[in-house]
DNA sequence: TCTATCTAGTTCAACTTTCAAGAAAAGGTC
DNA sequence: GACCTTTTCTTGAAAGTTGAACTAGATAGA
């Protein structure tokens, strides 16, 4: 047992505030800015588009529903909807899984394909600008490793951690 | 004149795309972890909570829509609809601005205190399990610089950017 | 003043995300 | 096989967000 809900709280010191707002902000204009630059440009949010990426990226364009919803992080369900629409955009479509009748198949087709080449010399254009542009090298990697921390602390290895594809 | 709809894209290297990667993930587990934080503990998601939390520390616990929007890094139609159920809830009312009649102030009542008094302690311990407790004093400074630096770059000084709470 | 323009904030509809519930197949155990 | 549990994915409703349109008041210029 914890004592961390009767001990003193361990307030953030004036520099882990500060911190602490800055990633607030950061992200959340960075959100905001690759949002509306991909609804602009491709007409889809920034996660769609993260989607099409990966199916982009996988054996034969393809991949599971849970894999992918491992991948972007987000829960089944919202990747139900999201493939649902990118669906009715003619972008994906749904496959049964031969292995395993339960499962689907979420599969790139050859407009998303286009779709993708066409948008994304521009977005990794708005990302260099964004970030890479203005860091050193140095931050670069640092941001990296700093990352990478902070994921892996939230998706341990071999736990019951509350992850969102799984529940 | 910029010629880059027609020069040749600048990819990503690899570790710019692992880096980008991992920034994604990080982003998107922090976020998921702390929304749901928040709503299991104080019936809110993290950007309400963020909004009380200003509130709190502006003076007499009161500030105009646009400015709390532009902290927040919001546009102005999503904080009306937050606040609007942070009203509901009994947390904030909203006050006629004296000085101008098209303005209003967002005020924090005594409730929305009480909440944030007792939500906080769980909140910060959230925020240091998932983020300063794993850092060192190195990488925490280094992500204060980053993500400074990341913010400034979207939102410039005296420029027409496109920020959320101007739209 | 009169008028045009700008600013502050809200509203509506469309879209996205969450949460709880459920259908269907797979995997164990007896 | 029969039974129970787990896994996979979807659905529908409620909650949150976006973008465009709108009201009202402030501002500036002729």
């Amino acid at each position: 047992m914890t004592t961390a809900s009767t001990s003193a709280p361990r307030w953030l010191t004036d520099e882990e505030q500060r911190v602490w707002r800055a990633y607030l902000h950061a992200t959340t204009l960075l959100e905001d800015h690759f949002d509306r630059q991909l609804q602009r440009d491709a007409g889809m949010p920034h996660t769609y588009y993260g989607l099409l990426v990966q199916l982009s990226q996988a054996p034969r364009r393809r991949m599971r529903m849970t894999e992918l919803a491992r991948n972007a992080k987000i829960t089944r369900s919202r990747l139900s909807h999201a493939i649902a629409r990118l669906e009715k955009n003619g972008w994906v479509r749904r496959e049964d899984c031969p292995s395993d009748k339960r499962g689907q198949n979420a599969v790139l087709t050859d407009d998303g394909l286009d779709m993708l080449r066409r948008s994304a010399p521009g977005h990794v254009e708005a990302v260099r600008q964004a970030m890479f542009d203005r860091l050193t090298d140095e931050q670069v990697k640092s941001l990296g490793e700093i990352m990478r921390t902070l994921a892996t602390g939230l998706e341990p290895e071999g736990t019951d951690a509350d992850l969102p594809w799984l529940r």
